[in-house]
DNA sequence: GCCGCCAGTATTTTT
DNA sequence: TACTGGCGGC
């Protein structure tokens, strides 16, 4: 029975316990991935289940990809049969079995947040009498709300119809999915709705699924919406074996509907469920469990556990405050330095926020340093301009029912198509009932195309339907590069703008490469499976590994990973927890915040470092806040604040870090947290992209040394540099540092200086 | 049809 | 402060 070895007793019960319904209650860090692999592979080996009737779904492609990854080496042989996917993915593979069953066609595309906003602008600019502040993405959030917890547009209005606004909702609703049906797409909600409709109203389908299902297995248990609960318990409800693993202390996505209650309630559901908690942590410190628990446990709306570990009472966890938030960012970076020069790796460091607008502090001073890091969050490759519209050539080649798509390149690169032309050819596609991209093709009927607008029409439509007849031959990206060769994007987008045209020109580079990639990597290719692949990535699925980086990232990003030395920024009462949180009456708000704060705790294996800001430029203007009341949570002794405030009265619990603190031993000390001195505006820089893993903020600047030459670098001291590549964004230096050996950097990071 | 200016707005966001 | 979207002038 090797395959239980160096499980803990608990996890061992829940790895044997496969038959009925099993709640896997997951302290953070607790080895739950380990406990779902293994189960998978027991089942397998010592059930003679089939793999294929095992079926485990995650969240994240990035939980999927690692799920996979271990199922492959416990299971060997036939692991691949094994369904490891998203909930997303898994409903796109269902349905594009039989996707006629709901009434699509085999090429329906998935809309992605940008895609839906615009297709709801349309739709909302087709609506008489809309009431005043109707803006798409407010709507569009009502819309997925219902959604989510599987109102139809009907009952939307029946419940809440009497109110002009909503019944005005319920009508937007209503036409967006109309125009969704007859766009042939579906937009993320959409994925899991139809799914659980296919699913409800095809018993013959459901039955398919529930053989070849017969052991499910659901990570992240707690952030399940309704929709996803109810697809889950269709698929389950034959044979019984549903096996969920959550914590619902790490519940922190209510706001995208995910239900906590679906986890609290588990058994009641299914009353004769097994329920096996998990509670020895291996990832932190005593200090760190301690301070994690202590936070948690005022939360109302929880399973009572207690975290426990073996690793040792550890560091206690330190609070700092500052007068600003420039300060304070300068601490973090300054301690992080401090910590490398002692031999720590850069990609031990995460720098945890709640809003993403506070990393520009921390990046300003990281770029200062020189120090690579990497921003998780921002906007994701896929969603930049230039990708979006070569993917939307891709998509009109590809299915041509797909408006929205179709829409967004007529005119890009401008060809002088406008708005009133666009205008006429909707109207007439509403008319004759047909498809945007059809209302083109017959162009020449449509009264008000006049012969110039109808002969840049055609040259559009012709050249799509020249890459449409070349789909059966040629491979993807030569499509794509035959697109963007016809189109003369190049010239076109430097015409445009100077400044930006390198990066977007890398930018679909880049894209023709991951093509390739895909090629390669994939048996059957089609363009369709390159565009589903691609609609269902994400920001976090870019991250690579490399070169050593700090990373920064919102606390909600950070949930599922795991860092040896952890800080929290921006611990203010109004910022964490937010504004809105305090404002509210649902005491709920607030409990999801601090499960937000007890996520970004638990974060931390051997360090953990909190600070707050007296004072925040938020929205353009100054604020003051008090300390957070997450740390007041926290007991004295599990803290080190280094000495009492000279803030009057309030929470402020210490004396400003610079007086007392020696983690300045190598830098000018600073004026006193309390003495805020006025903000100046750090000096212009321009961001790092944040899907490129450590490369540089400016890959402008000077290089003056060459292979051979001695340099010195801020962390490193002194080396030799051994080669220098020129990369497609900036060059990599090899170095060999007398002191802490051969090191690979980007030289716009590095900020080598010349040695004599 | 295109460009530029002004006004409004601003958490978190697995897919 | 910084970005986006709408509207008016050319």
């Amino acid at each position: 029975m090797d395959l239980l070895t160096g499980l803990n007793d608990r996890q061992r019960d829940a790895v044997l316990h496969t038959e009925g319904p099993v709640l896997i209650l997951a302290g953070a860090g607790s080895g739950k991935t380990r406990v779902l692999t293994t189960r998978a592979a027991y089942l397998i080996r010592e059930k003679n289940v089939k793999p294929w009737n095992i079926m485990a779904i995650t969240f994240t492609n990035k939980a999927a990809g690692e799920m996979r990854e271990r199922v492959n080496n416990l299971v060997g042989m036939g692991s691949e049969a094994v369904w490891v996917a998203t909930f997303h993915s898994t409903c796109v593979r269902m349905l594009r079995r039989t996707p006629e069953r709901v009434g699509f066609d085999h090429h329906f595309t998935v809309y992605d947040t940008d895609d839906s906003k615009r297709l709801m602008k349309q739709v909302i600019d087709g609506m008489k009498n809309v009431p005043g502040n109707f803006r798409p993405k407010n709507v569009l959030n009502a819309v997925s709300k219902a959604k989510n917890d599987l109102i139809s547009p009907d009952e939307f209005e029946d419940e809440r119809g009497y109110d002009l606004y909503w019944k005005s909702v319920a009508e937007a609703y209503r036409r967006y999915q109309k125009k969704l049906l007859e766009n042939n797409a579906m937009d993320f909600d959409d994925l899991l709705i139809n799914c659980v409709k296919l699913l409800r109203e095809n018993p013959d389908v459901l039955e398919n699924w529930q053989e070849r299902f017969r052991y499910i297995m659901v990570d992240e248990y707690q952030d399940t919406n309704a929709v996803q609960f109810e697809m889950v318990s269709l698929l389950a409800s034959k044979y019984r074996n549903l096996c969920v693993v959550g914590d619902d202390d790490q519940s922190i996505y209510k706001f995208r509907g995910a239900d906590i209650k679906n986890i609290l309630s588990f058994e009641n559901t299914y009353n004769d469920a097994y329920v096996v908690r998990l509670e020895q942590n291996y990832r932190s410190t005593q200090y760190i469990l301690d301070t994690a628990n202590a936070v948690i446990k005022n939360n109302y709306e929880r399973r009572d556990k207690n975290l426990w570990t073996d690793k040792g009472q550890g560091e206690k966890v330190r609070f700092r405050e500052f007068g600003n938030s420039r300060e304070e960012a300068g601490f973090v970076v300054e301690d992080i330095i401090r910590k490398a020069g002692k031999g720590a790796s850069l990609d031990d460091f995460a720098v945890l926020y709640r809003t993403n607008a506070q990393s520009r502090m921390v990046e300003d001073h990281l770029v200062e340093e020189g120090i690579p890091y990497n921003l998780v969050g921002g906007v994701s490759f896929y969603s930049r301009r230039e990708v979006k519209d070569i993917l939307a050539y891709l998509r009109t080649v590809d299915s041509g029912r797909d408006d929205i798509s179709t829409a967004r390149i007529l005119n890009v690169p401008k060809r002088g198509i406008g708005k009133t032309t666009e205008g006429r050819i909707s109207e007439y596609a509403a008319e004759k009932g047909i498809g945007f991209y059809d209302a083109l093709l017959a162009a020449k009927d449509i009264p008000g195309v006049s012969g110039a607008a109808l002969k840049k029409i055609e040259a559009f439509t012709g050249m799509v339907e020249k890459w449409r007849s070349h789909l059966p031959e040629m491979g993807l990206s030569d499509i794509a590069a035959m697109i963007v060769e016809d189109i003369d994007y190049r010239n076109k987008i430097e015409a445009e703008s100077e400044e930006e045209a390198r990066d977007r020109l890398e930018n679909v580079g880049e894209l023709i490469s991951k093509m390739e990639a895909f090629e390669e990597e994939n048996e059957e290719v089609s363009l369709s499976s390159f565009l589903e692949e691609v609609s269902l990535m994400t920001n976090l699925d870019e991250l690579e590994e490399g070169t050593p980086r700090v990373l920064l990232m919102t606390l909600h990003s950070a949930k599922g990973l795991e860092f040896p030395c952890v800080y929290i920024i921006g611990l203010d009462d109004g910022l964490f927890p937010g504004q809105q949180s305090l404002a509210s009456p649902d005491s709920s708000d607030m409990e999801e915040e601090r499960r937000l704060m007890y996520v970004g705790i638990t974060r931390a294996m051997d360090s953990l470092t909190l600070t707050h800001s007296a004072t925040r430029l938020v929205n353009g203007e100054y604020n003051a806040f008090p300390v957070s009341r997450f740390v007041d949570e926290i007991p004295d002794e599990l803290l080190d604040s280094t000495g009492e405030s000279i803030f009057a009265g309030h929470r402020s619990r210490l004396r400003p870090a610079a007086i007392t603190d020696d983690i300045f031993d190598d830098v000018p000390a600073r004026p006193a947290a309390g003495s805020a001195k006025p903000y100046s505006p750090a000096k212009p820089y321009s961001p790092a992209k944040p899907y490129s893993a450590g490369k540089p903020a400016s890959a402008s600047g000077s290089i003056d040394y060459k292979p051979g030459d001695r340099v010195r670098h801020r962390l490193f001291g002194e080396g030799t540099v051994v080669e220098m590549v020129p990369g497609p964004r900036d060059t990599k230096v090899t170095v060999d540092f007398d002191g802490s050996g051969r090191k690979v950097m980007y030289a716009g990071f590095a900020k080598l200086e010349k040695a004599d």
